[in-house]
DNA sequence: TCCATTGTTTCGAGTCTCGAAGCAAAACGC
DNA sequence: GCGTTTTGCTTCGAGACTCGAAACAATGGA
């Protein structure tokens, strides 16, 4: 009966999850963000060839219209750019823009600094994250 | 520097929220529910005394208003009941109803068996629970 | 009693998410 | 090549979620 362990971390993750986004608040409204708007710009790697509107769906778990949405809130706040992908131009691809970089590395940076998981030492944390990369096959969002 | 450890750990506990999210969708969605009112539902332990609104908005990281909004849907279901606390007449407690009880047993049921969490080992599940416990202090929505 | 505080609700606004429909480009079949 | 289907994105309309400001009743303290 494993049971009660696994309730356990469904909710830890829950709490987690939600105690990192008030935690980080603050810092995204300073940027006219929110966590939808963040959770995009964090799945943007500026040092990987730029994602589709299509992959970048799949990577927030999100529809068409919902992405098309969240990318005007970045694009009207300097963050990203449309192109369209040459090898298929139906396509746009979200190019992030150097304002995108800074705010994007200084949000990351912030989030790293008051998730509730730094807590934890060195040794915890290398052992947590290779329980969690046992579970998410780790292709989700960029890993910076 | 174990900055990548730990952004790892937070990504991993995006992806694993956001896919218990997707995988329950369906069977949150046979009872009229959404991920919201489900986390509203799962944080009301039937087993305990029944939390006021001002307790539950702290356990779901959200303001009075938010938490009427959700009563009121819950209640619309037929899921929980408001009372007025004996001890303080200004509070309202949330009662959770006969219906509300089996439907939150059987969503509960549910997300163990779709969570990404369920690949692991019960050794690992251990493991698992007991870093997390470190990280969330363990007073959140109940954990059953 | 008077007044400040607390717990909840109402109101109005803004954000987020979705399904259906529309459009252009690509891919397919002939 | 040409018509048809599929694909990627956008637009539109609606509903769900969240919040701050203001209102209200009950509490507690001076």
């Amino acid at each position: 009966m494993s049971g009660h362990e696994l309730t356990a971390a469904v909710t830890a993750t829950y709490e987690i999850w939600m105690r990192t986004n008030a935690l980080i608040m603050e810092a995204l409204a300073g940027h006219r963000l929110t966590p939808a708007t963040f959770q995009a710009l964090w799945a943007i790697d500026p040092d990987e060839p730029p994602p589709s509107m299509k992959v970048m769906a799949e990577r927030l778990y999100c529809n068409a219209p919902n992405l098309t949405f969240i990318t005007n809130q970045l694009t009207e706040r300097g963050l990203v750019e449309r192109a369209v992908d040459p090898s298929d131009r139906r396509s746009r691809v979200l190019v992030m823009t150097a304002k995108g970089r800074e705010v994007r590395a200084e949000l990351l940076r912030t989030t790293l600094e008051k998730t509730p998981l730094g807590v934890l030492s060195d040794s915890e944390l290398r052992q947590l994250a290779g329980l969690l990369s046992r579970v998410v096959p780790l292709e989700g969002p960029a890993a910076g």
